[in-house]
DNA sequence: AAGAGTTGTCAAAGCGCTTTGAAAAACTTC
DNA sequence: GAAGTTTTTCAAAGCGCTTTGACAACTCTT
């Protein structure tokens, strides 16, 4: 069933039914009640890419998923897939998700963009000094970028969290706990958020003429065997670490799998504070031991994205927003006072 | 830059250009490389939403996600979907994602075949006599099923494992250890492939006259803290079951800790059989006592589904291809002889 | 009741591509 | 070199929608 079978079947033009659908006011009551009654039972849709090539609208936000044969799916993905989504259904609008090369994100965002299948982009992973921000740029699409690029113009629209604050202020509870020899088990070094979240270690560290030694520091994917080596690690060292900071609870895992290895006792022995992206299936409330956390959902950022980016499609006009969300502290049990 | 444009630059004509471009045989070399030049000069792409009009092609795959604000996003979704990226990476298609509300699946997959974004659909997530597959053999578009559903006619192409096998071996194993009482921690009751496990189960504990009573099995969703509160229960019950199987390492996850907090070793005092979709971020070996396992990689099978999928598209021959893979017993140090 | 203003409807022109059917140009062949 | 082939190119007709500009058909004014 298409428009013209439609306007056959009604006796109406196409031009007032297409208006009937879409809301215009120059349209009879009775003739749209009769107009969507018909759509009602005929079951017609419009064609989405007629309408796209007649509106130049697709209905849709794309954003790519770094993915290959050897390369790790992120857990993280899904759940800000969940939070995009969540915000599309409500708009009616559809997800492009475009795989591609981890090493070649910037020509996958092209290629996506030129395609017109979608109407707007999210940028995530962000790695410092993006080189897609400045082809983005140049695209003029519209586009939000899910966390900060270091090193590029800040003239951007975001939604990131402060990673630099969350883990300057975790850091600082440890120091109080009276920790000295604090460790950090991070993402990818290129990634900006694992630079922040340094920064405010080595912040909260210098206020207390402590630096961070490169052998307390590990950069790794965010999977669990990663988490326990680089705990391992730390373990083995001759002055070992008395506190760990972990850059996700996935790591973290691995690193309390590690700690329970070693017959020491999280909370006591060692403490370890984890940033909680808010995977409903590790809780780290639910740990043995609950960790402490800096917690922000990661959802609700994609929800917040993926909202902005289709009120952008519709209305155009470019305010430049830049949100910075505070994580949220998160006392538990895996923090203790330092061992005497 | 457009095909008109394009075309009075180069004094030809659109047909010429595009036949040009989609390599058709009637068009001179030379005329092609002068075509393919200025293409390269000046940056000219065809605009898909034209094209997809044109040609009925999307270009694209769909698959729906169940979503909601309180719907807790699988892991396992993000490495299928991961799969089906690869594949589509490889052919140049994008993924159409329609999120949904879980309850609404089959309404959201009509949306999705109706807007014409899609030219194939995934089915996941079956549920015992789906009402989505008689939905979807209405809708003339090709799709391909992950999984099977019970109580509906076989005449679908789909992807799944043996599911009924690998737990049928699962428990043979446990019974050759000696095991008598076997819990079962599987996924919800109404998916397809919770109830095959779980016959499996049943046909292998038959074999030696024994029987899967109500109390000794749980259904939950599939995440860690669901894996802990069953494996608690099964551990308070007067008779505690002496090895217990798993539909996800994720269950698993929260059952070994519920098993440690309890005291008991595991291997030991009790066995424990996870079913690994082989999750990067969680892998069995990895475990302090790493798990046995039945194994079957999720995204390979996405992978697969998204490689016939897009073969369909492109050659339309409707061959009934019906794959069900063997999932492989891996046996590690979680599984041990039935404590006296 | 004529002129002005409102409403409701329509035919037709696009959107940017592919594809069909026809024609022109370039070769063969006898 | 005329007739027949083959190769190469083109104009035009869609694909299914939205949107523009025009036109009836009403409803007010005065």
């Amino acid at each position: 069933m298409n428009l013209k079978e439609l306007s056959k079947l009604l006796g109406l033009s196409q031009t007032t039914i297409s208006r009937a659908l879409n809301g215009y006011p120059e349209v009879n009551a009775a003739t749209r009640e009769r107009v969507l009654k018909a759509v009602k039972e005929t079951g017609y849709r419009p064609n989405k890419a007629a309408q796209r090539l007649a509106t130049g609208k697709a209905g849709s936000i794309g954003l790519v998923m770094p993915t290959a044969p050897g390369h790790h799916s992120d857990v993280h993905f899904g759940e800000f897939l969940a939070g995009l989504s969540e915000a599309a259904v409500r708009h009616d609008f559809h997800l492009v998700v475009m795989p591609s090369d981890p090493d070649d994100e910037a020509g996958a965002l092209r290629r996506l963009a030129a395609s017109g299948n979608v109407d707007a982009l999210v940028l995530a992973y962000m790695r410092s000094n993006d080189q897609r921000l400045a082809m983005l740029r140049s695209l003029s699409l519209p586009f939000i970028v899910h966390g900060r690029s270091r090193g590029a113009e800040e003239d951007y629209p975001f939604v990131d969290i402060d990673n630099e604050a969350a883990f300057y202020e975790a850091t600082k509870l440890l120091l109080q706990l009276g920790h000295k020899r604090v460790a950090l088990i991070n993402g990818q070094e290129y990634y900006d958020f694992a630079i922040r979240r340094k920064q405010g270690m080595v912040k909260a560290l210098a206020e207390k003429q402590l630096s961070l030694s490169p052998d307390m520091v590990s950069h790794s994917a965010m999977s669990d065997d990663c988490g326990l080596a680089a705990m391992e690690r730390f373990l083995r060292l001759p002055e070992r670490p008395t506190a760990v900071l972990c850059s996700s609870t996935v790591l973290a895992l691995g690193a309390v799998r590690a700690i329970n290895m070693a017959g020491l006792k999280l909370g006591e022995d060692i403490s370890l504070i984890a940033h909680d992206d808010v995977l409903p299936v590790l809780r780290p409330e639910h740990f043995s031991v609950p960790l402490t956390t800096t917690r922000s959902a990661l959802r609700a950022a994609g929800s917040r994205i993926a909202e902005r980016l289709i009120d952008r499609t519709k209305h155009a006009e470019a305010e430049l927003q830049q949100e910075l969300w505070k994580a949220e502290l998160i006392v538990r049990s895996s923090t203790g006072p330092a061992p005497a």
